[in-house]
DNA sequence: TAGTGGTCTAGACCACGGG
DNA sequence: CCGTGGTCTAGACCACTAA
């Protein structure tokens, strides 16, 4: 009864993960077992596998065959578990994350970004949100995300938070899939004086293509961080 | 009949993945049903599921509700698959990718290498490779292995491959789950003159614990790479 | 409407860990 | 030995795409 269409292995993952977030399931702890989870939600234990496959790939649950699932333990966690969700994240580790934005502009779609959000050549604009992030007052990172006219209504929402729940509180959406790239950039006068270092300086940039649930591309989100002073770690299973 | 222990999704995986790369199956063709594949193999579906799950994650098949299964064109596959396995993404890409030992020894661990390995105090060194690897005569990464002295016959094995074929064959271990961390790291003395840039200049770091498929901790690897010139890109999905 | 992939079930047997 | 997770099956119904 939680919500009528989305599907019982995310609505139990949601679930799980809003328990494991709470505390109530603490690192280390040993969680229900498949058998019982089926039992007690009444879901086939295909289902529950499914769900809790969710959350080991997300960094959540260790399983270990023979003794249990476990909820992993803070330490080995990834810093960054999915996309868009620096804000949660960095409140995770006891940081507080606060967001400027720095400019929003329509812009002429480049070939690239055409490609990936299927335009025809109409000349329709992109939607170009730009805005600096910072951890305990030290600027981490600039972030551009570029959007389609779908999404117009972003001009005027609250940006200075978390992009991500805006998305699924107010479009239903959630990022899903997607293809991330990481490379070197070297700091325009504009990044140089948005994260306090000189002009040249090197920096991770971070570009994300990211596709939402129902299949069809979302957004594209470009960061550029100070890779000498944060490690972008992410988990592989 | 392919072999014994390996689950059937694996060996379907395998199977098609092979296909896949021999170019039986080339880019953008759709590849039999679901239930073909199920009628074919004599495999559930949900086995066969399984299995186009496996490849779906690693990027070479994309499924399209409705319509079919594809194989993922090359163009938007991404470049460095899983662990270690450099060499033959950069052969699929038509690339030759040559490998120089620069340097093997034995060293102390550090704490953080002796946590990972699970090593006592005994003062168990820590084998050292480091290798050169290059990309169409372009230096591209200045990669350096770590392995316990489990792994010691390495030492005298041909080191001018692939890493992770000598782990398959000769020790029968597959690189399955790690952390892998991003960051920018500045080229040390030795670094500039293998990778021909200026002392100093900004390179791309990556670090990768990785686990065994028997969950016991495998190696570790850092590779300094040049950002300017290659994206690292991974699928997320 | 026919064919595709997506979700879900009920049940079976196996492999591993620990008493 | 028991309880755990891992593999596998046979079948059902739904949602999407395209003719």
């Amino acid at each position: 009864m939680t919500s009528q269409s989305t599907p019982l292995y995310s609505q139990l993952a949601d679930d799980l993960r809003r328990r494991i977030e709470n505390g109530e399931l603490p690192p280390g702890e040993q969680i229900p077992s498949e058998k019982d989870l089926h039992e007690t939600t009444g879901y086939s234990r295909s289902t529950v596998r499914k769900s809790l496959a969710i959350l080991v790939k997300e960094g959540l649950l260790t399983k270990v065959h023979g003794k249990g699932t476990f909820v992993t333990e803070a330490s080995s966690r990834p810093v960054i578990r999915k996309f868009l969700s620096l804000t949660e994240n960095i409140a995770r580790l006891g940081q507080t994350l606060t967001t400027k934005v720095v400019d929003i502009r329509w812009i002429v779609p480049t070939v690239e970004q055409q490609t990936f959000f299927q335009l025809n050549d109409s000349g329709e604009p992109l939607l170009e949100i730009t805005r600096l992030r910072i951890v305990d007052s030290l600027p981490l990172c600039v972030e551009t995300d570029w959007f389609t006219a779908e999404f117009a209504p972003l001009e005027r929402a609250d940006l200075e938070g978390s992009l991500y729940q805006i998305l699924e509180q107010q479009y239903q959406i959630h990022p899903a899939t997607g293809k991330k790239s990481f490379s070197i950039s070297y700091a325009s006068q504009q990044e140089a004086f948005l994260l306090d270092v000189p002009r040249g300086s090197a920096l991770m940039q971070i570009e994300d293509f990211v596709y939402g649930d129902n299949g069809f591309p979302l957004h594209i989100s470009r960061q550029v961080l100070r890779g000498d002073k944060f490690k972008y770690v992410v988990i592989e299973s």
